[in-house]
DNA sequence: GCCGTTTTCGGCCCGACTGTTTTCAGTCG
């Protein structure tokens, strides 16, 4: 059984697009927040419908009557009926038409109005047989401009993923430094925000040569093709496969701009929403009272508190009731960058890991660690060269040898990554497994078990009292591979009964636990740690994003253990032990 | 279609850029 929200938040974006297109005000904003609203939803709609039914439905923010019964009928029947009917007044590929750059609804009717266009592959045909510039209100530019949309198109537009795209970021941010252009430049956007997966880069500037930076920024030698140009706003495509764009604003809007460029979207009409109830007006250049007098702007800062909010970092800005927290200063004092103490998820060359163990320990003295612990596969992971009890415990020997070497530098820690078997037990002997500091376990095969299934192998692998931690909880490869099905609410129920830990993997592309799954720990009082996930050395420096991902969360120091000293740290996984 | 510390009716976030028109509609974020 799949979860159907996102389906339903399509249907809803769907109805958006039609209503759009037949030129009705306001209710394609409402069925766009509606979406977002199931999107947001951590729980499955399904199941949430049979529970609270349609009076629960409208208790979601953009919910009301008709859309609560529309969502209801998808559920019942597959269909929403109005959709239909709308589909077969304008059968064309919507979803595909407007995701081109520059087509909105408004054009894929007129298109198909004009010229029965249906498809992306009708509307490149007609681009190239010059039927669209004779169109009344579309020239040779709009022509041009769909026809290179359709290319863009094309190549496929994947999010990047946020950890492997930083270097690229930072050297177009030092790029428009060093042009002495600008007094700040500093990216915003859902990079600021550290979200998983980047859609674009957005990068704010201060300079009072806007005409010029303007002209130096689209000579970046990455951009590859300039959709817009204007002194205050331009929008480039980058070589790498994503767009950028550069605002520049005056210094007195700074603040303002960089909240409004930080976004989301959503937490921005929430602020707009919230200045207008207190006579105020907020845009990218200031907060503004009734006379249009500015009354902040400089900072972010004095534009949140003139709206009596305390200051909200940007990893929280999703309009997931962070406002309101702001509003009454109940603010949780997130986790810091750099407050990890020592990585637990590393591997070596004893399994597939890069490099030796003295090397991992070298550069984790570098990052000024305080702790690692090293976890190789277990040995039914052959592809990875998994370790045997054996050979484990040669490992221990050896790490015994290491911690004399290192003595006053850094402590290792002994542990694993332990295969957990199709039927939840695991691949090495409990003999064994009492040997070590910190176990974790991780389904690495049979990704396909039913919910249930899953559910019951991992709490099965957990239950064993030599096991402290689930390292990658759900399995997901962020534009690799899906999280296999599992009840996570019951994975983190059943780890606050069995004092049990879960992992944030900082790994750039895996980042599991996801930011609203750390939100539910949180909130259950389930204990968790961030680690890297380590196959190289490179791969050490990544703890802040999972930092990053643990702030997305809402998560405080004391929510991840090893923010602990190492002695605090280990009595700590003592004292789960006893109990 | 949704929503309410101005409202159960009358509002709904706000501005930049483009292209095709001569004042603006469409798209985007």
């Amino acid at each position: 059984m799949k979860m159907k929200n996102p389906e339903v938040a399509k249907l809803l974006r769907m109805m958006a697009i039609y209503l759009e297109m037949k030129g009705v005000s306001f209710k394609p904003q409402a069925y766009e927040k509606a979406a977002y609203s199931i999107e947001a939803l951590d729980e499955d709609i399904e199941d949430f419908v049979k529970k609270k039914g349609k009076e629960g439905l409208k208790n979601l923010p953009g919910v009301g009557e008709s859309i609560a019964e529309k969502i209801i009928e998808y559920l019942k029947t597959g269909k929403i009926k109005e959709l239909e009917e709308l589909k077969k007044e304008v059968p064309v590929d919507v979803e595909t038409l407007t995701s081109i750059e520059g087509v909105g609804p408004k054009i894929v009717y007129k298109l198909y109005k004009a010229l029965g266009i249906k498809t992306i592959e009708d509307l490149e045909k007609a681009c190239l047989e010059h039927k669209i510039r004779r169109l009344p209100g579309f020239g040779e530019k709009s022509e041009e401009k769909i026809l290179k949309g359709i290319q863009f198109y094309k190549q496929g537009g994947q999010r990047a993923i946020l950890g492997f795209i930083i270097p690229a970021v930072e050297e177009l941010v030092n790029y428009l430094k060093e042009s002495g252009l600008a007094k700040e430049v500093v990216p915003a956007g859902s990079y600021r925000r550290r979200k998983e997966t980047i859609g674009d880069i957005d990068i704010l500037a201060v300079s009072d040569k806007p005409e010029k930076l303007m002209d130096y920024f689209v000579n970046f030698e990455g951009v590859e093709h300039v959709y817009a140009k204007g002194p205050t706003k331009t929008n480039v495509r980058l070589k790498i496969g994503l767009d950028a764009d550069l605002r520049v604003v005056p210094e007195e809007s700074f603040g303002a701009a960089l909240a409004y460029f930080t976004g989301s979207k959503d937490h921005n009409i929430q602020m707009r929403e919230l200045a207008i109830k207190k006579g105020f007006k907020l845009n990218e250049y200031g907060l503004f009272d009734k006379n249009e007098k500015r009354i902040a702007g400089r900072t972010e800062e004095e534009i949140y508190e003139k709206l009596g909010l305390e200051w909200i970092p940007p990893e929280m800005r999703e309009n997931r009731g962070e406002i309101q927290l702001a509003l009454e200063h109940k603010l949780p004092k997130l986790i810091e960058y750099g407050s990890i103490r020592g990585d637990l998820q590393v591997q070596t060359n004893w399994s597939d890991g890069q490099n030796s163990i003295e090397e991992m320990v070298e550069e984790a003295i570098k990052l000024g660690l305080e702790y690692i612990c090293i976890t190789d596969h277990t040995k039914s992971l052959a592809v990875a060269g998994g370790l045997d009890e054996k050979r484990l415990l040669k490992q221990i020997e050896e790490i015994d040898k290491l911690n004399k070497k290192y003595r006053g530098k850094i402590t290792i820690l002994k542990g694993a990554e332990v295969n957990i078997n199709k039927d939840g037990s695991l691949d090495l002997s409990d003999e064994v497994l009492a040997k070590l500091d910190f176990v974790g376990v991780a389904v690495h095969s049979h990704f396909n078990l039913p919910r249930k299934e899953q559910t019951e192998r991992i709490k099965k692998a957990l239950s064993n009292p030599n096991v402290h931690c689930l390292f990658h909880p759900t399995g997901r490869i962020i534009n690799k591979r899906p999280a296999y099905e599992v009840d996570i609410d019951e994975i983190i129920d059943f780890a606050k009964k069995n004092n049990k830990i879960l992992e944030i993997d900082a790994y750039p592309d895996r980042l599991d636990l996801k930011d609203e799954h750390i939100k539910k720990c949180v909130e259950a009082g389930v204990k968790m740690v961030i680690d890297t996930d380590a196959h190289s050395v490179l791969h050490l420096q990544f703890l802040d994003l999972g930092v990053a991902q643990a702030r997305r969360g809402w998560a405080t120091r004391k929510d991840i253990l090893n923010t602990l000293p190492l002695k605090e740290f280990l009595k700590y996984l003592e004292s789960i032990k006893k109990k």
